[in-house]
DNA sequence: CGATTTTGACCTGCGC
DNA sequence: GCGCAGGTCAAAATCG
């Protein structure tokens, strides 16, 4: 097995880096002539011809071999045997080589679409940071904004703190998370690319590359470090920063095994990890070939209610409006994390700490920047009615903007745009009701966006685990409370979802399409 | 029958 | 170098 997968890596890096023409010529070359083997007469012939591709001859030579069973043993080969044995064993190396390549394209095109997500959400990062700087010289966000973004600003910051209550602890988890990274030289890729900013435009960002990639880990390691050494020239001293993968772990209470975030998982994996009598379980993204989103859900070994969800990568497909907000609010802090710890980290925290030390609610969310991979933790378990609470102004930007951006982004990177970006602007403001966002290991900086997508964040988070049935049925009564009390009617107990798209923001000025509706899987 | 889960082996990093 | 632990792989089993 072993020798096996060995196997495949190098052979991954050899055809690799030799991809283009492997390529060109696979496609321009004709290939092996399978009709040396298999004259005319039967349906192979037809096939052979149509087929000027690759693998498909190969997988035509295959079938036409099943089909020719009857005559396999010499009528529809040549008579010189040797030939056709050397011709079998080059249409299966090439075969072979071919499959690899297949591999490896596919990695790329992950990797790019990784990337490319990535950059986008820390171009809008880097841009929003840029402007609050430029725009005041100070540190909290006197963002000025819409004043109707900003009424909904407040409430929505409003219902975020109470919603969510203390910090949570998670060293362990984050301990045990970040423990070990297996790729350790994927953390250094860098990259500068150009980004599509969703209008077709293309932006050109020079950028750190983030994480998913590691958890990818199909990159050959030749690949990595030609991309890595190809990006140094480009980025320069920026790579002496420790390269971070970023990860949101979600604590929420739910009896069911795995929260309902929209998106189709494969589990590959669990283990026993230490510490915790509870497996923890793997899961990768599973709706579309090579994406490199990966999950592992374990449930606290404390408190085997609260099930621990950790997320990390960004989707390199559309996703389904269930999964958007999930999917936009964990890969942008996952980007924020690591956009902030690209330039300085200590400006996450203190930002957070500063800025939502005063908060009476104490914390929803925690961030962890300690190395190897800072993750931010939203700990959902502590205060159900206060969870619940969001989605009055779940989105405090237009609809047209977060869910547009959420929604119609073609492929991987849009949905990362909305939420982050609009987010922190319209959140700025209102730091007084912002969640405590504490830095396990790292000093104090200063204040960024970081605690809006935390926030934001939360809030989508909730919603994807109030749209799980199971969860659904045990937080019914405190959603109904709320919404009762809240002043936010619509569906009263009703507003929890039974699936499928249903809106969980009862009281969202905009009925929240995309982003703000789960579905149950 | 394809997709998913299970599960033991393996890989890698880290600490001693 | 060895053992431990987290993470991944992939064959076998199971499921729908």
């Amino acid at each position: 097995m072993e020798n096996h997968r060995r196997h495949h890596h190098h052979h991954r890096e050899l055809t690799f880096l030799s991809s283009n023409d492997s390529i060109s010529r696979n496609t321009t070359d004709p290939p092996i002539k399978e009709m040396d083997f298999f004259p005319s007469s039967n349906n192979s012939a037809s096939h052979d011809n149509n087929n000027n591709g690759t693998s498909d001859d190969h997988q035509d030579h295959d079938h036409t071999g099943l089909n020719l069973t009857f005559a396999s043993a010499g009528i529809s080969r040549p008579p010189n045997g040797e030939n056709s044995q050397t011709e079998m064993i080059k249409l299966e190396s090439e075969l072979r080589r071919l499959h690899e390549e297949n591999n490896m394209l596919k990695n790329t095109l992950d990797q790019i679409s990784k990337s490319y997500s990535q950059l986008q959400a820390q171009l809008f990062i880097a841009l929003q940071n840029q402007k609050h700087h430029q725009e005041n010289g100070v540190v909290s966000g006197q963002k000025t904004m819409d004043p109707k973004v900003d009424v909904n600003d407040a409430s929505v910051c409003d219902d975020k703190t109470e919603r969510e209550v203390s910090v949570s602890n998670n060293a362990e988890e984050d301990a045990i998370m970040s423990k070990k990274d297996g790729h350790k030289h994927q953390n250094h890729l860098m990259t500068k690319q150009l980004i599509d900013n969703g209008n077709g435009k293309q932006v050109c960002l020079e950028e750190r590359s983030s994480s998913q990639q590691s958890w990818g880990s199909s990159k050959s390691p030749k690949l990595e470090e030609e991309e890595e050494a190809k990006a140094k020239e480009q980025v320069g001293a920026a790579d002496q920063l420790p390269f971070r993968k970023a990860r949101v772990s979600v604590r929420a209470r739910s009896e069911a095994p795995l929260i309902s975030d929209g998106c189709q998982w494969r589990k590959y994996g669990q283990k026993m990890a230490k510490g915790n009598p509870c497996p923890r379980a793997y899961y990768r993204c599973t709706m579309a070939v090579g994406c490199p989103v990966r999950k592992q859900v374990q449930r606290c070994a404390d408190d085997k209610t609260i099930l621990i969800t950790t997320y990390e990568g960004n989707h390199n497909h559309p996703l389904p409006p269930a999964a958007t907000a999930m999917a936009s609010t964990t890969s942008a802090a996952a980007a924020m994390l690591l956009s902030g710890s690209t330039h300085s980290k200590e400006s996450l925290t203190t930002s957070a700490g500063s800025y939502f030390s005063s908060i009476p609610y104490a914390s929803m969310a925690t961030l962890s920047a300690s190395a190897p991979f800072p993750t931010i933790t939203l700990d959902l378990t502590q205060n159900p009615n206060n969870a619940m609470q969001l989605h009055p102004k779940y989105f405090p930007l237009p609809l047209h903007q977060s869910a547009a951006a959420a929604v119609a982004a073609p492929v991987s990177g849009p949905h990362l745009l909305g939420q982050p970006l609009f987010f922190s602007q319209k959140l700025l403001p209102t730091a007084s009701a912002m969640p405590l966002v504490h830095h396990h290991h790292h000093q104090l900086g200063q204040r960024n966006n970081t605690s809006t997508t935390t926030t934001s964040m939360v809030e989508t988070v909730s919603a994807a685990i109030a749209s799980d049935p199971n969860f659904t049925a045990a937080l019914a009564a405190a959603i109904s409370s709320i919404i009762g009390s809240g002043g936010n009617s619509n569906n009263g107990s009703g507003a929890v979802p039974h699936s499928n798209g249903v809106s969980i923001f009862p009281g969202s000025p905009q009925p929240p399409q995309s982003c703000t509706t789960f579905s149950t899987n």
